[in-house]
DNA sequence: CCGTCCCGCCATTCG
DNA sequence: CGAATGGCGGGACGG
């Protein structure tokens, strides 16, 4: 009986691993930038340290094992992981991982490994090659996919209702919230047309896999929380918040609450933990009006910017082809690096279009009129985006070759297919997952749910005075006036890559510590 | 008690 | 059909 119980700790007389309360330690600081900040490595390390005799000591019998949960964390785990591969691997190497090897090596149920691979994936740091093959690329992607996503989460509009969310949040904790008073405001799934995978140039979901399981959970998910970190404005997001966005645009309205949101947590939590260990989050403690609640803090790189040039044209040609919609995806440098070979994605896209199209003649679920004529009032937008990223990226090519990043692997084109017919960008049949992916990246869209009628939403109000947790600092009392939380990333640890200048436009109260405070425990702030 | 989140059953897909 | 993938959530652990 009971064989739905989680077997009980250290019962198991076999092969202990062989991880050591160190390589927690290890963990621990890497986590902490490890560069500047030497306090407050030290003094994790101080407390680590603490902890870990605090444990040996109880844990006397038996030399061994001190299985603590921690001990099989996946951020431990992960962490494991990234330690035998370099970050920018050389493209000519033998980047292949093999699944049962890190499975074995690292000591871990190959389930554990898929979920790695999953979010690795979702930021293109590896790539399924084969059935039990990934190849690694690291962190040379990293850049630009995560441009890509900043891209696609802020025509999501994800911004938006992050801010909306923790607007209503705090609404809701404050105003006592006795009973009732919940419902109509469902208003809010606007802007969002729910979006799949988000694929890179060179890294397709190869391995002829598929392309149903292409909008799974994890992998997207993933994706999607990363989006709303680089479009958050104060670099924080708490779980709560990301659920509830999440699962908004996942399967239509009716989502069951409640027991849907404890999942979807559940697996934000996975997703953070590897993301902790590549180092882009950290945990962090955010105090609103009632208490504080964990979140985690964007510590990765904040301007990837790509190629410089062709910019404004890039601009340009968007607005132009985007028509009048919209008038807010904001200028910004739109273009990705030329890295971008043939069209193959055409090809491509109209391989899988055929495929799906087949796989939607089975799928019922579309609540959609299918109007095939006036698929365009809906998600136009970004359809026009995508063709008008498509035709830059032509034009782009035909005006010469960019001189500036290493020659790409050119796709291979696979001769497979002599000569596609097929008229390249019909995503217009809508429904659901159309590639499209002008050797810029591919955004999977999902079947039109609401008019393009995207109420802006009064700005005006905003954040209720959010503040980071700091063991010395307390909420501040006066602190509620209305106001998105300025961002005071004066000093965020210099990334690796280049800090924004803060666009400090809204001079607004802005306090507000942005440092996450790591370990719950009085830690000497610096200075 | 509650925030985390490991473990592994078992549904899906692939091959 | 068996193997590869990976949803999903019970309930254990740590504070």
């Amino acid at each position: 009986m009971g064989p739905l119980t989680t077997p009980k700790k250290g019962v198991e007389g076999h092969c202990v691993d062989p991880w050591t309360p160190t390589s927690n330690l290890k963990i621990l600081i890497s986590a902490a930038s490890p560069d500047i900040r030497n306090r407050e490595k030290e003094l994790t390390v101080e407390e680590a340290a603490e902890e870990y005799s605090k444990q040996d000591a109880e844990e006397v019998e038996e030399g061994e094992r001190m299985t603590s949960r921690k001990d099989k964390s996946l951020g431990l785990l992960c962490h494991k992981f990234l330690e035998r591969f370099e970050d920018f691997p050389d493209p000519h190497k033998d980047n292949d991982i093999s699944l049962d090897d890190v499975a074995s090596e690292l000591n871990v149920e190959r389930r554990r490994i898929y979920d790695i691979m999953n979010v690795l994936e979702s930021l293109h740091m590896v790539s399924r090659s084969a059935k039990n093959h990934y190849t690694w690329h690291g962190r040379t992607k990293l850049s630009q996919t995560l441009f890509v996503l900043k891209k696609v989460g802020e025509e999501q509009g994800y911004h938006r209702q992050m801010r909306q969310l923790r607007l209503r949040l705090a609404e809701e904790e404050e105003r006592r919230s006795g009973g009732g008073a919940e419902a109509q405001d469902k208003e809010n799934r606007e802007g969002s047309k729910e979006l799949f995978f988000v694929e890179l140039p060179g890294v397709e979901f190869r391995a002829a896999s598929v392309n149903s399981r292409k909008d799974k959970s994890l992998r997207v998910m993933s994706q999607k929380f990363v989006m709303l970190f680089l479009v958050a404005r104060p670099r924080v997001v708490s779980l709560d918040i990301a659920a509830q966005i999440l699962i908004g645009e996942d399967q239509g309205e009716a989502s069951l609450d409640k027991n849907k949101f404890k999942t979807k947590v559940r697996r934000l939590y996975d997703i953070a933990n590897v993301l902790r260990s590549l180092k882009l989050i950290e945990k962090v403690h955010v105090t609103e009006e009632r208490g504080r609640k964990p979140a985690f803090e964007w510590v990765g790189p904040e301007e990837f910017t790509q190629i410089k040039d062709t910019e404004v044209k890039a601009v340009e040609n968007t607005k132009v082809l985007t028509s009048r919609s919209s008038k807010e995806n904001c200028a910004k440098n739109l273009f990705s690096n030329k890295r971008f070979t043939r069209h193959p994605s055409l090809m491509k896209l109209a391989k899988s279009i055929e495929e799906d199209r087949r796989k939607i003649n089975s799928a019922p679920s579309s609540p959609a009129k299918s109007a095939a004529g006036d698929v365009s009032v809906d998600f136009p937008n970004k359809m026009a985006q995508l063709a008008a990223i498509c035709k830059l990226q032509l034009d782009h090519e035909a005006s010469g070759p960019k001189p500036s990043e290493p020659a790409r692997t050119p796709i291979p084109l696979t001769p497979a297919t002599p000569a596609t017919p097929v008229t390249p960008l019909i995503p217009v049949l809508l429904q659901q997952q159309q590639a499209v992916g002008g050797g810029a990246y591919a955004v999977y869209v999902p079947p039109p749910q609401l008019r393009a009628a995207a109420r802006p939403q009064p700005t005006s109000l905003a954040v209720r005075s959010m503040t980071f947790d700091s063991p010395t600092a307390l909420k501040r009392p006066g602190a509620e006036e209305t106001a998105e939380s300025s961002p005071s990333k004066a000093q965020r640890r210099e990334t690796s890559f280049r800090d924004v200048s803060p666009k400090l436009g809204e001079i607004l109260q802005a306090r507000l510590k942005s440092r996450g405070v790591h370990l719950p425990s009085r830690a000497a702030p610096r200075a």
